[in-house]
DNA sequence: CAGACAATAT
DNA sequence: CATATTGTCT
């Protein structure tokens, strides 16, 4: 029904992430002392935090070629300026600058259900027709993610719900209805599964077959049509050879602040002014409520739970 | 040592 | 773009 068809949708919207409530970049990069100070390097005594990343990769630079322009071998490009010059005809004048760090290798990825759920979200309202990496890439509007990264996680998505698939229908009546196509404890990996399963598997997923279905989406956001400027936002947070993009978060101990609410492992891209794309006239209402998703908690009672996953409440 | 996840190559 | 394979980390 409509009613269902909307329900979701509005969901959607509301998830949409508000420029209001998203900040720029507050992703505290780990600053070199501070790293060394807690010698996360070491190889050995990683147990202490729970570093995703590479541990035994080599941060200094390129040795060879090194910087072209500056010649100040004092400068270790200091993370102080945090802040990045988000929009800014820097790519367009920035023949020059290039920036250098684009080939080296990146940090792996986590994918939190938060992250994962916006990916489903995002395929789901794309439809299976769409649902191409690139264009779910765009339409997540995740800044600093990949299209190999959605690829990756895409092509393990479709495996999960092809064991779903063949697990839940057995004789054809695929009526799943709502969200509880998902309920169903179909687990034959229960990491994948898990983490998959925390996330509202769309219901025209699993029967695509269904053209009475045929996909609703009335309209295509197509929110990141500025590629560019898209490019230089991943090429700011991955770029720099030195420090580390804000993918995954340092560690869950320090101070532990009361009130560590400024802890996304990813930055959904702020909707800021961007009006490409013309509206086809859709009585679409302009920006979203309030993009209050679940934060992860560094529940200190395990203690030594990692930090995300978690059954994401999601709605 | 084995399993799982993400990245990379084809 | 999708699939298969490899590498890395847990």
């Amino acid at each position: 029904m409509r009613d269902d068809e909307s329900n979701w949708f509005s969901k959607w919207e509301e998830e949409l992430p508000s420029p209001d409530e998203l900040m720029p970049l507050s992703q505290t990069l780990i600053t070199p002392d501070l790293a060394l100070a807690f010698d996360i390097r070491n190889p050995s005594n990683n147990s202490a935090s729970y570093p995703h990343q590479q541990q035994q990769t080599p941060p200094p630079p390129p040795p060879s070629a090194a910087q072209p322009l500056s010649s100040n071998p004092l400068v270790t490009s200091q993370p102080s300026s945090a802040e990045f010059a988000a929009d800014s005809g820097e790519l367009g004048s920035g023949a020059a600058g290039d920036e250098p760090a684009r080939t080296l290798k990146r940090p792996r990825l986590v994918w939190t259900p938060q992250l994962h759920k916006r990916f489903v979200d995002a395929v789901a309202h794309l439809g299976i027709k769409n649902a191409v990496p690139k264009t779910i890439m765009q339409l997540m509007s995740v800044d600093g993610l990949t299209r190999e990264n959605v690829a990756s996680h895409l092509q393990k998505y479709r495996l999960y719900l092809k064991r779903m698939q063949g697990l839940s229908n057995g004789g054809g009546g695929v009526g799943n209805g709502g969200g509880s196509g998902a309920g169903l404890a179909a687990s034959s990996d229960p990491a994948t599964d898990h983490l998959f399963a925390s996330s509202p598997v769309p219901p025209h997923f699993l029967h695509p077959g269904r053209p009475n279905s045929d996909h609703f989406l009335p309209f295509v956001p197509m929110a990141a049509l500025q590629q560019q400027q898209q490019m230089a936002a991943v090429a700011a947070a991955a770029g720099p050879p030195h420090f580390q993009p804000q993918y995954h978060r340092p560690m869950g101990h320090f101070g532990s602040p009361p009130n560590g609410q400024f802890e996304h492992p990813f930055l959904p891209r702020q909707t800021q002014n961007q009006q490409p794309v013309h509206r086809m006239g859709a009585p679409v209402h302009n920006q979203v409520p309030s993009y209050v998703e679940d934060l992860e908690s560094a529940n200190g009672t395990g203690g030594r739970k990692v930090l995300t996953l978690f059954p994401t409440g999601d709605d």
